[in-house]
DNA sequence: AAAATAAAAGAGAGATTTATCCTTTATTCA
DNA sequence: TGAATAAAGGATAAATCTCTCTTTTATTTT
């Protein structure tokens, strides 16, 4: 559905969101360890993130990524299309660049409906509701 | 969602579904043409299907593939799971191997919806239940 | 100011996916 | 039987995605 790159930015958004409601900010290591991805990588991928303004970091000692009152409130949906552009919302199930309403390939308004609770669903789960659940361990980040 | 590959697959079987249905076998070449696709890597799909006995074909002057009533009748769905197999269907949205519901990602049950929709919706789109709408303009295969 | 810390940035290796080319095999038709 | 046709199969190239390593820059603490 994502690409792993997604799939590791979701799971250290979350990650993230949960020490800032701590109250400090985590490193990459601890981050790669938490949500058991390859430390160089999601270094990159949080690098890009923080670019673009969907998280916080502060280099130096007790420095580290965090989420301000904003980026906690963010929709999983901003990442996807941070990370994955909006191919997986818009475009067409059959790799159809001309595929649109009025000139749909043959499962276009069944995809439509698919799509739509995709991104309704990630639209509605923002980054900073699942600390509870993961702090219960009624949700996990890692294998 | 779907790889390109898996595209190209749903794509060309739809085409040959049509052709078959016109009572006829299609070479490669016409349903590279027809789907907008690469030859050689389209040609390269169907051997697989064909492997996998998802359709048909036959060799010599004359041949070229086409679908009998079993593989008419077969849904999109069988396409996608031997193509992409059925990480789309049963994988974790995360990409957590052991996700599962009693150890499940923050967003294992959300995602459980949108799979289940989607999988019903590729278990009922029959490869040959597209040619009325093609032929009828209501529907297309390529840009 | 110097040392230590931690993210940012750049360069590239490895793996997988996508795409191409060439040869072989099976079938039909003359 | 020989020529033509069309899929099957094998090998490889190109592109993209995933991952790693090294250096640089910013910040804090002593």
């Amino acid at each position: 559905m994502f690409s792993k790159t997604c799939e590791y930015a979701i799971r250290a958004m979350i990650f993230i969101a949960q020490k800032t409601k701590e109250g400090r900010r985590v490193g990459i290591k601890e981050i790669a360890k938490g949500i058991d991805s390859p430390e160089h990588f999601i270094a990159k991928i949080l690098q890009e993130l923080s670019r673009k303004g969907l998280l916080q970091s502060a280099k130096g000692p007790n420095g580290g990524f965090y989420l301000d009152n904003d980026s906690l409130d963010q929709p999983l949906a901003d990442i996807v299309r941070a990370v994955d552009g909006d191919k997986i919302f818009q475009g067409c199930g059959l790799g159809l660049k001309q595929c649109s309403e009025t000139h749909p390939c043959p499962i276009h308004h069944d995809f439509k409906k698919i799509r739509k609770g995709l991104l309704e669903m990630l639209e509605k789960a923002k980054v900073g509701t699942f600390t509870v659940a993961l702090e219960n361990s009624i949700a996990f980040l890692k294998q």
